[in-house]
DNA sequence: TTGATTTTGAAAATCATTTTCAATTATATA
DNA sequence: TATATAATTGAAAATGATTTTCAAAATCAA
């Protein structure tokens, strides 16, 4: 069962014991079987059109705990809404932002990263982790604009 | 005046006249001879030492002003707080911000923008802007972190 | 000076997220 | 199996940064 990956991970970061629960499981779920982004609204809604009982609070909650035993990366764009994507399918990686559509793309350059390292060294600065997205206009919405 | 710049700024853009004004007078007076980030609290707090009246409205109303005729930069760090920087002073750069103390080290690296230029070619993708920051800690972090 | 328009600040509204708290549920153990 | 203990839940309230509202004050053009 899927939330079993969550109560070792959990637990053995030496907190208070897990104990199941249904709603937890639907989040989970959700979540193990996602592999790109998604705002708490969209869980959400997904949630409740299976017609299933669950609060905001229960969504916030689960996700922060994801979140915070590293199962969940939390995203913030520059629309100020928190997203998650699950840390289990990809490395780490930036992402192109569209303005017009909101779809999200995500990307690795090793040569970046390793030009990030070297500024980093320069100001003798010790890097935990980054973020960098570039926001513009995707392909569809080029095209699109030039009709 | 200082002023000035901001009216013809402003008005040549269209809009609605600007009417001169002392609370704003003041508060443009601050952005121009700042030359780095700084929080809207930090603005307001500054106003208020010098036992002026301000309200955060017009700090806000004022600085969103700046901003949306290109005279000032907003930024967006992990705090989720907005900060604001003069665009006047320095071309775009990205940042180095200090998990610890809050530092913020400002960087270009051109190297890095041509390959996000690539990136983005690669994706079909017209980049409009981007913001890139590496979180970790200062130099100075590290020295008092070893002791 | 008047009349029209902009600016201001206090208070209320927003909006995503978090917290509170009482009721419900799961689990360990008697 | 019953009971005690602790975790989970959802509704509603709280939060906190920012925006909006609205009536009063200030500015400007004629």
């Amino acid at each position: 069962m899927e939330q079993d990956i969550l109560k070792k991970s959990y637990q053995s970061k030496l907190k208070k014991p897990l104990k199941s629960s249904v709603k937890r499981a639907l989040i989970v779920n959700y979540f193990m079987n996602r592999n790109r982004h998604f705002s708490v609204e969209e869980l959400y809604d997904e949630i409740k059109k299976m017609s299933l009982k669950i609060s905001y609070s229960t969504v916030y909650r689960t996700l922060n705990l994801l979140s915070s035993i590293g199962l969940a990366r939390e995203c913030v764009f520059k629309d100020g809404m928190t997203r998650f994507e699950p840390a289990h399918r990809s490395r780490h990686h930036d992402h192109l932002v569209c303005e017009r559509c909101g779809k999200i793309i995500e990307f690795e350059e090793p040569k970046i990263e390793k030009l990030q390292k070297e500024v980093a060294r320069r100001h003798k600065f010790t890097v935990d982790w980054h973020r960098m997205e570039l926001y513009g206009l995707c392909a569809e919405c080029k095209k699109k604009e030039k009709l």
